[in-house]
DNA sequence: ACCTCCTGTACGCTTTGCGTACACTCTGAC
DNA sequence: GTCAGAGTGTACGCAAAGCGTACAGGAGGT
C-alpha cells in the first residue's frame, strides 16, 4: 500500500494552487476567472483566491478580467538546475559536442515515464518537435530514455511498460519482449540509437551520465534527421562521442564532488539489475 | 493604496509551499526536513505536511531524509512557454542570429526589476555567468532592461531606480538623471547597447520585440565579450541585424496574431510615454 | 550507556479557506 | 431603450483544513 493520499498530510489548497497554475496553457493563455474555474472543476471564488494570491506572489497578473502567467514562472525551474550542479558543469561539454557535430545536443533526466529536457543546445530547428529546457516526451520512445530506463531500476521499466508503449511512429517498438530486449541490448553497448520512433525521421544517440557513487543520473543526447544521417553513420561516428562526452561530464560531476576524480572509463555492469 | 496581502483572499498554504519549493537551493540542494524549516521559518510539521504534497504532486523526492527537487520543477516552465506563442516563433530568429553573429543571441521579459532570460541560443560559454532560461539579472545594468524600460510605463522605470542603481561594475550607471537620460537615447536609437556594467568585459546589443499591438514585450539581444568586439563593431555591425531580427520577430507574432502583417518597420513613437 | 539531533505521529484547537448567495457591470440583441 | 446573459467582485457563516505543541522512536556520536 502506497502513501495514502488523502492523509491528514496532504495540502489540499497546495494542490489547488498548482492545478490554477498548469491550467494555463497554449489552449488557454489568456483565461478568464470563470474559464479557469471551469478548467480546473474549483469553484470561481477558490480561483479567484488563489489567483489573487498568485497574483501576490509575482506568477499570474490579471488585466482586463483576464490573467496570464509572469516569466517568473520561468524561473522556479532556476531552483532545480541550481539544485543539480551537473547541469552547469554539463553546459561547456553540451556546446562541445553540439559544435563538433554540428547538431543539437541535449540532456535529460528521468521523471516518471517522461523524459524531462534539463540542458539542450540547439543548432537547427528539429523537425515538428519544439523542445525546450523542460519539456517532456515519452520515455519509451527516445534514445535519452532507453538510455536512463536500461539502468533504472526494474520497477520504473515496468512503470513505463504498464503505461503502455503506444506507437507514435510506425517504427516504434511497442512489444514488452522487443522493448526489454532493447533495453539490455543498450546496457550492453553503452549508448542507445533510435530511429524516427517518435517522430517520423528523427534520429538520436545517447549514452548515460553517473553521479560520484556510479548511479545513472541523466543521458547525453545528439540529435539529427534522416536527411543529413544514417544510422550507420551515427553509430559510426557520432555514437563514441557521445559516449566519451556523456564519460566526460560524468568524470567532472564526480570529480567535484568527491575531491578525487572517478574514471571516465565506462563502468558496464554497475547499477541496479 | 494597494491591494492588502493580509486580505481574506491571500492563501497561506500556497505561499508556504512556494516558500518550501524556493528554499532549494545551490547552498542547499538536498535539505533535510529541520534545514528547510529552519530556512523558511516555518514549524517542521508544516514543512513536513508541504514536503509530501509536493512530493504526491511529483516536484518533490524524499529519500534518506533528504529532499531535493525533481525535473518536474522545470516542467513548470512550460506553461510560461507554451501560454506565450512569441516564444516559440521567435526561436528560429535567435538560432539565424547566433548563426550570423556566431555569438549568443537570447530573449527576455521584464519581470519587476529583473530581466528574465525566456529564449536562448548559447553559442559559446561567455565569462563567469552561467545564463539559462529563467535566469534572472538586474534590469538596469543589461542592454535587455535598458530596451525593455525604455518603452515601458513610466512607473516600471520610477520602481527600478527607487530600488537602487547599484554599481556592479565600475562602468554601471548608477545616477538615476544619467540613467533616464540612457533610456531616452535608446528610445530615440531604438536599440540600446551595453558595455561592462552588469559584468566587467560583457558587451551587448539589445532591440525591443513588439506584440500585435505595438507595445513592447520582451528584447532581443546578441552578446559578446570585450576580447571580441569593440563597442564600434557592435553598433555598425550587430546593432542593425539585432533591430532587423527584432522587428521580424514582432512581424511573425502580429501577422499570426491578427491574421494580417503588421509593418515591420520599427515604429519610434508608439508606447506608453 | 548516554546524550543529542533528527524524523514521524497524534491530537485538539483555531483559523483558514470554503462555497452559496447576492450585488454590480458590461455587452449585445432586439 | 430595455432586457437578458455572462461575467466579476464581495459578504458571510460554517465546516474542516491545517496549525503547532507535545511526545515517541531511531540513528549516530562520544
Amino acid at each position: 500500500m502506497t502513501k495514502d493520499e488523502n492523509s491528514r498530510d496532504h495540502i489540499q489548497s497546495l494542490e489547488r494552487g498548482f492545478q490554477v497554475l498548469l491550467a494555463f496553457d497554449a489552449e488557454r493563455p489568456n483565461p478568464s476567472l470563470a474559464e479557469l474555474a471551469a478548467a480546473t472543476g474549483l469553484s470561481r471564488p477558490a480561483v479567484r483566491r488563489i489567483l489573487i494570491t498568485l497574483q501576490s506572489l509575482g506568477y499570474v497578473k490579471g488585466e482586463g478580467g483576464h490573467w496570464s502567467l509572469t516569466p517568473r514562472v520561468l524561473s522556479i525551474g532556476q531552483h532545480y538546475s541550481a539544485s543539480h550542479a551537473m547541469i552547469e558543469l554539463s553546459q561547456p561539454h553540451l556546446l562541445r559536442l553540439a559544435e563538433q557535430t554540428s547538431e543539437s545536443a541535449s540532456l535529460a533526466a528521468l521523471d516518471g515515464t517522461d523524459v524531462v529536457y534539463i540542458g539542450r543546445v540547439p543548432v537547427r530547428r528539429i523537425m515538428s518537435i519544439n523542445i525546450a529546457i523542460g519539456s517532456r516526451v515519452p520515455a519509451y520512445a527516445t534514445s535519452m530514455g532507453r538510455v536512463l530506463l536500461a539502468w533504472a531500476p526494474p520497477k520504473h521499466v515496468d512503470e513505463v511498460i504498464d503505461a503502455g508503449l503506444r506507437p507514435l511512429t510506425k517504427n516504434t517498438v511497442t512489444d514488452p519482449e522487443e522493448f526489454r530486449r532493447e533495453l539490455r541490448t543498450v546496457r550492453a553497448q553503452g549508448y542507445s540509437i533510435v530511429a524516427g520512433e517518435l517522430e517520423e525521421g528523427l534520429l538520436s544517440v545517447s549514452a548515460p551520465v553517473r553521479d560520484q557513487s556510479g548511479t545513472v543520473i541523466a543521458a547525453l543526447a545528439s540529435s539529427t534527421s534522416s536527411g543529413r544521417a544514417t544510422v550507420d553513420e551515427l553509430r559510426a561516428e557520432i555514437a563514441p562521442l557521445v559516449v566519451r562526452t556523456a564519460d566526460a561530464i560524468s568524470a567532472d560531476y564526480g570529480h567535484r564532488a568527491s575531491g578525487k576524480a572517478i574514471s571516465t572509463v565506462h563502468r558496464e555492469h554497475e547499477g541496479f539489475f
